[in-house]
DNA sequence: GCAAATTGTAATGATATATAACAATCGCCG
DNA sequence: CGGCGATTGTTATATATCATTACAATTTGC
C-alpha cells in the first residue's frame, strides 16, 4: 500500500524538534530518548527498504526464519514478542509472496514448519546489506567505537 | 479500560529472548537493539505509572504543556510527531480530566491555547519523580557513567 | 482410551493514528 | 475595503497493527 508521504510537514511520528517549543528535561528521560533514536532508526530502514513492503517485524522475522528453519509459528511468535495470531499472518504474508513456505512436519500432525524459500532467502541477503548500510549511514554521527558502546549498552539494558 | 494482562506467556510485544531460538546477529542491528531496550523501557514506564492511564505520549504532552503554556494544538501535535487529529486527542483526553484546559486567545480568534492546571501540573510533578525513580531503577544494569553515556549517544543519534 | 493441553486457524474487537473534508478565521494583495 | 489562499480546530473515516476469543484437529499424559 506504500505510504502515502503527500504529507507537508515533518513526517508523522518523527517527533521533530520544533523551533521556539521548550522540551524540558525530556531529553533526561531514557524512555523518550530511546523513542526519538527509535523513530530516526526506522526512517533509516525504510529508506533502506524503499520500494519493498518490509517492515522491521518483517525483517526480523524473515531472520529468525533463516537461522531456525523448520521454527513453529507458535515459537516464531513468542520470539516477535507477538501473540500466536501475529506470527500466523506474519507467515501468511511471507507465504502469499513465495517468501516463505509451510510444510508439514512429520513429528507432529497439527504443526507446520516454517522454512524460507530460495527467494526468501535471496531477498533477506539482500536486506540485511541494504540495512547494515544504512544502518552505518545512519549512525555516522557516531565514531564507530560509540556505535558499539551504544549496541553493548542497549543489550546491556534490554537485559 | 486498563490492560487485561491475563495473557499467560511473555507480555506481548516484549520480545522475550526464547531459548533454543538462533537469533542470528540481529543484536547487530540498531534498529532491533532500539527496539528492545525501548520496550524494556516502556515496561518499567507501565510500573512507574501503574494505576493512572498515563502513556508516554500524554506524559510527553504534559511536560510540553508545563514548559509552554499556551501552546497551540498544531505545534503540540508537531513537537509530538503526530498530526494535528492526534493532539486534538491527547488535548480532549487531558481536558476530560480536568489535567489541562483550552483558552482563547486574543490575538488569534482560530486557535485555542493550552494550558496546564493546577491539578494538571501536580500530576506532573508526581509523575515525574516516579517516572525518574523507575527510570534508574530499570537503568540500574548501567552503571551511572554507562547511563548517562547511553543518553548522550541516542540524544547525538537522534540528531 | 480419555481428558487436558497444544497447534494452527479464523473471526472479532480494541487501539492508535493518519487522512480527508469542512467551517471559522486570519493575512495578504490588489 | 474585498476577496482569496492559508491556517486552526474539529469531525468523520479509513487503515494498520495486534490482542482476544473460540474452535477443530492432534498430541500427550494418565
Amino acid at each position: 500500500m506504500k505510504r502515502a508521504s503527500t504529507s507537508r510537514g515533518p513526517r508523522p511520528g518523527s517527533i521533530a524538534r520544533v523551533d521556539g517549543v521548550n522540551y524540558a528535561d525530556l531529553g533526561q528521560h531514557l524512555g523518550y530518548a530511546l523513542k526519538r533514536a527509535q523513530i530516526a532508526s526506522f526512517e533509516a530502514f525504510s529508506r533502506a527498504t524503499a520500494g519493498e513492503q518490509i517492515t522491521p517485524p518483517r525483517f526480523t522475522a524473515l531472520v529468525i526464519l533463516s537461522g531456525n528453519p523448520g521454527i513453529s509459528q507458535t515459537v516464531l511468535g513468542e520470539a516477535l514478542g507477538t501473540a500466536r495470531s501475529g506470527a500466523m499472518m506474519l507467515a501468511d504474508w511471507l507465504e502469499q509472496r513465495g517468501l516463505a513456505e509451510r510444510r508439514h512436519r512429520d513429528d507432529d500432525g497439527r504443526a507446520w514448519g516454517l522454512f524460507l524459500t530460495a527467494k526468501g532467502e535471496t531477498l533477506l541477503r539482500d536486506l540485511k546489506r541494504k540495512v547494515k548500510r544504512h544502518d552505518k549511514l545512519f549512525a555516522a554521527r557516531l565514531k564507530p567505537a560509540e556505535h558499539s558502546e551504544l549496541l553493548r549498552l542497549l543489550a546491556k539494558l534490554a537485559g
